[in-house]
DNA sequence: TACCAGGATATGG
DNA sequence: CCATATCATGGT
C-alpha cells in the first residue's frame, strides 16, 4: 500500500485515512491490512447507516481492486524477463484506484505537464478553496470538492492558486458541463475502452492521456497502455535497458506483450520509478 | 541558467 | 498535416 498522494491521504492509529462521499454524504474512512495481509478492514467514523457502511466496503473493494488476480498477472509478467523481477519486488502492491471519476478527472488534469508534487500542491489548493470540511476524530479534514462546487467557481480564484489560465478553465469547464449535463462520467461505465477515449477526448482540455488515466485509475480498466506517458517511457528506458528514452510507438511494441495485463504492467513500471 | 515535469491546445506554415 | 510556442512553478 505505496504510492498514496499525499493530497490525499494520510496515516491515522494505524490506518490509512481519507475522506469520501457516502450517498452525497462526506465521511472519514479507514482501511488496512489485517495481520496476514489478505483481509482489507474498512472502518467508517462517526454515525453511518448500515447501508452507508456497506457503501464504503464495496468503494474500498474497488479502490483497491481486491476482485483482481494479481497471481495471473504476475504468470504472465513471468515471460517477460524485464518486467518479472518488478512482480517480485512489488509483490502485492495493487493499483489504488480513485473513489469518484470526477475526483479523479481534476486531478488527473491539474497533473498534467507538472512534476508531481506540484500538482499535489495544486489539488490541496483545489480542495481547500472549494471542499466541505468534516470534523472527525478530533480533527478537521478536508473533502474533495463536487462538480456543484468547482462549477460556482471563477477563473481568477484558481489563477490566485497558481493554476495557468488555461488549466483553470479546463477544471471548471469540466465541472459546469457535468452540472448542466452536457457531461456524464456515470455513463462511461458502460462504454469500451476506445469509446470511453472518444467520448472524453471531445472535452476541452481532456487528451488521449488524460482519458487513458482515468481508464486506469478511476475506473480500472486491466488492459489500458498510457504509452505516450513520460514516465512510463522513463521507466521502459530503465527496465528494458534502452540507451535513449524510447518514443510512444516503441512503448506501445513493447507493451503489446502485455495485454490484457497492460495496466498492471504500466503501474509496476510506474512504482520502479519510486 | 536552462530545461524538464505522469499534456493539451492555439497558431502558423 | 506537422512544428512550435505557451502555460506556472518546483526540481535538478
Amino acid at each position: 500500500m505505496l504510492q498514496l498522494e499525499k493530497s490525499t491521504y494520510r496515516e491515522l492509529n494505524g490506518y490509512v485515512v481519507r475522506t469520501v462521499r457516502l450517498s452525497k454524504e462526506p465521511f472519514l474512512i479507514g482501511f488496512r491490512y489485517d495481520e496476514g495481509g489478505q483481509q482489507l478492514q474498512v472502518d467508517v467514523k462517526g454515525q453511518v447507516t448500515d447501508e452507508q457502511l456497506s457503501e464504503a466496503e464495496q468503494l474500498v473493494r474497488h479502490m483497491f481492486s481486491t476482485d483482481v488476480d494479481l497471481s495471473q498477472f504476475y504468470r504472465h509478467a513471468a515471460e517477460d524477463c524485464h518486467l518479472a523481477p518488478l512482480t517480485n519486488q512489488f509483490a502485492g502492491v495493487r493499483m489504488v484506484r480513485d473513489p469518484d471519476l470526477f475526483e479523479c478527472l481534476v486531478k488527473t488534469v491539474i497533473s498534467q505537464q507538472l512534476n508531481l508534487a506540484f500538482a499535489g500542491t495544486l489539488t490541496k489548493r483545489l480542495i481547500a478553496l472549494a471542499g466541505d470540511t468534516l470534523e472527525a476524530e478530533g480533527k478537521t479534514w478536508r473533502v474533495f470538492p463536487t462538480p456543484e462546487q468547482v462549477a460556482k467557481l471563477r477563473y481568477e480564484q484558481l489563477q490566485q492558486l497558481q493554476f495557468n489560465r488555461r488549466k483553470a478553465e479546463y477544471i471548471i469547464d469540466i465541472a459546469r458541463k457535468i452540472v448542466d449535463g452536457a457531461l456524464d462520467l456515470d455513463s462511461l461505465w458502460n462504454m469500451a475502452d476506445e469509446e470511453v477515449v472518444a467520448t472524453l477526448t471531445r472535452v476541452r482540455g481532456v487528451g488521449r492521456w488524460t482519458a487513458e488515466c482515468l481508464l486506469l485509475f478511476g475506473m480500472g480498466r486491466p488492459d489500458l497502455l498510457p504509452a505516450a506517458d513520460i514516465g512510463l517511457r522513463n521507466a521502459v528506458r530503465r527496465v528494458y535497458k534502452l540507451d535513449r528514452q524510447p518514443t510512444e510507438t516503441e512503448v506501445r511494441n513493447i507493451g503489446s506483450a502485455w495485454s490484457p495485463w497492460s495496466s498492471y504492467a504500466t503501474f509496476y513500471l510506474w512504482e520502479s520509478l519510486g
